[in-house]
DNA sequence: TTGAAAGCGCTAACAA
DNA sequence: TTGTTAGCGCTTTCAA
């Protein structure tokens, strides 16, 4: 292989009979360069093909333009929606990424991955992975010492800290008052798994939106899965068994509604008619379900912009090194699709 | 906001009183240093939660352990599953991940991407989005003169490029016998976008398994969709019009198959009995059709760390200036899965 | 408008 | 075993 070597800054001067710092305000598109010195250098830089060394920059300039991003359980479809908007987002207004996956959820180490993005330099920190269990203990002290600005995302509000979420407590709302509007009035709740602040906060909504017509929720009347289509097919035969009036059902996801309606399919109960469902999510393929699945869409491909937006502002804002940055609560809202599975045609 | 200043290599030095290269070489597990000033320097390290800078490390060993991955479409199922893949295996191996989304699929224009990898001294490149109608020109004259080791996910095999890939062909192959095994003799199929390498490597395979038979696989037979359930829902009944006495089909993926399930479950077609239906992917939602969907099950999570590994040999063979790097093609195969939507209980 | 000098934080090569 | 010197490729003063 012909060690082509990569030609540096110094070569182009070298070219153009000029200094290295009058490559670099050519680089920099400075004002300063004489115009016949800019187009002569331009035009060796072409002829070389000398691309600026990126790392070299970087370290010089201590800032890298590069955010690093955490997420998790990236062979589920959620996440990976979200980390497409943030690509897409962050290539728009020049950012570089560096991807993390925790090898878990439930991930609780997390210093690691934080002293590596640090030890990296990068700007930022997008943390995409949920908030489960007490797997945010750590930033209550860690995330001032860092001293990285970082935005979260879909996480329990807390001050001091920035976060773009999905309202899922009013998603959770929004389905149930839709499935009592249907004149249902015995309607069951298959929760996602219940340490996830997601899961909580959509049953949350479930139960306050019954509380809100007088019928009490009561244990009988749920289940938790853990959002995986196998997980919502034990659920559903488990909530009917323990919950047999039941006439409409709130399920937590889209995929764990698939299911749902396979046992229907399976056992002979007409959906919408002895059972109305909805799910949440509003992932694609929800409106090829058998029947055709209403839910609960939840942007994640915007969440994943916003959070970008975001972050970006937060670093400029720190470069102004006056005032303190000050962290915002950005929340999306959900919107009901309504299909087949809970309208009778 | 305090400005706590990162401490350096010197700070580190100063404060033990060594020079900075006794430093760099605790840093870096040098033999040579003696374990009282070793433990000296890492008590200090400790102390002053020193963090060495990845970035002057890069551009003085002129090697960032980072690898760039190209991927397309994260918002679909295949390639985020793959992405995790890649992830988890750099992460086990030490590497980090450099991402980029190309805008569309077949976005042409890679020479902008490539550069960019090349300025931040990436050591190696994953191209892991699809090939497509002809986004992979580029590479012919490129991707020698890039000089960084690149391997390529599930593209045609071509001499001098690295590749790892699901054998598809062999995958419509075993599709189409199964259904053949069933004893059906109108066996259609659904592609995928046919400007794509895979859906046709997939129809190649029912071709071939159908001409096997002495059934000659002709265009009322088929129908092109473009892996959405949409489309899927579309080519169906396209398909129920040309070629009616149609028994099985075999679908290019899970997606569309779950949208001719839908519109069989819709016009009262029993599946299996008047129709069997096989996908492809091997997505867990398929199990919680209903019907349950056989299906062909690609390891895409596989695909991914190999191709992290083939990487690191490529990188690792190309230090040693020495012999050429050898290119390596990489098949995995992938296997058949059978439930109720082909198998009359 | 241009150049010289110094430095970003680290490591390799050599000398002591 | 340790320190000195030089340099990775770039940018920012400051002078000319």
């Amino acid at each position: 292989m012909i060690e082509k070597k990569k030609p540096t800054i110094y070569e182009v001067a070298r070219a153009a009979g000029v200094s290295r710092q009058t490559v670099s305000r050519v680089l920099n598109d400075r004002p300063d360069v004489s115009s016949e010195t800019r187009k002569r250098i331009k035009e060796i830089i072409e002829e070389l093909d000398y691309q600026p060394s990126a790392i070299a920059r970087s370290l010089s300039l201590k800032k890298t333009y590069t955010f690093g991003v955490v997420t998790a359980g990236l062979k589920y479809i959620g996440p990976s929606r979200t980390l497409s908007g943030i690509t897409r987002e962050a290539e728009e207004l020049g950012y570089g990424l560096l991807l993390k996956e925790l090898a878990s959820f439930s991930a609780n180490n997390v210093s690691p991955l934080l002293q590596w993005f640090k030890s990296h330099h990068v700007d930022g920190i997008i943390w995409a992975a949920p908030e489960i269990g007490d797997n945010r203990n750590w930033f209550s002290g860690l995330s001032t010492e860092i001293n990285i600005p970082i935005i979260f995302l879909t996480m329990e509000k807390r001050k001091a800290i920035s976060i773009v979420a999905i309202d899922n407590y009013s998603g959770g709302r929004m389905a149930t008052e839709h499935l009592l509007s249907l004149g249902r009035k015995n309607i069951g709740h298959i929760s996602g798994p219940l340490d996830w602040w997601e899961a909580r906060e959509r049953k949350r909504g479930w139960e306050d939106a019954l509380s809100a017509v007088d019928i009490q929720p009561d244990d009988q009347m749920w289940f938790e899965g853990n959002w995986s289509s196998k997980s919502g097919k034990f659920a559903m035969s488990a909530l009917q068994k323990k919950f047999s009036e039941m006439d409409a059902v709130f399920v937590g996801n889209d995929q764990m509604a698939l299911s749902v309606l396979q046992t229907a399919w399976e056992t002979g109960i007409k959906v919408p008619d002895d059972l109305a469902v909805i799910g949440f999510d509003g992932i694609p393929e929800a409106e090829f379900y058998s029947p055709p699945l209403s839910t609960i869409y939840q942007n994640q491909d915007e969440i994943g912009r916003t959070a970008v937006q975001e972050l970006i502002r937060l670093v400029d804002e720190g470069l102004d090194d006056g005032q303190e940055i000050k962290p915002r609560h950005i929340t999306i809202q959900p919107e009901l699709i309504v299909r087949q599975s809970t309208s009778i045609p």
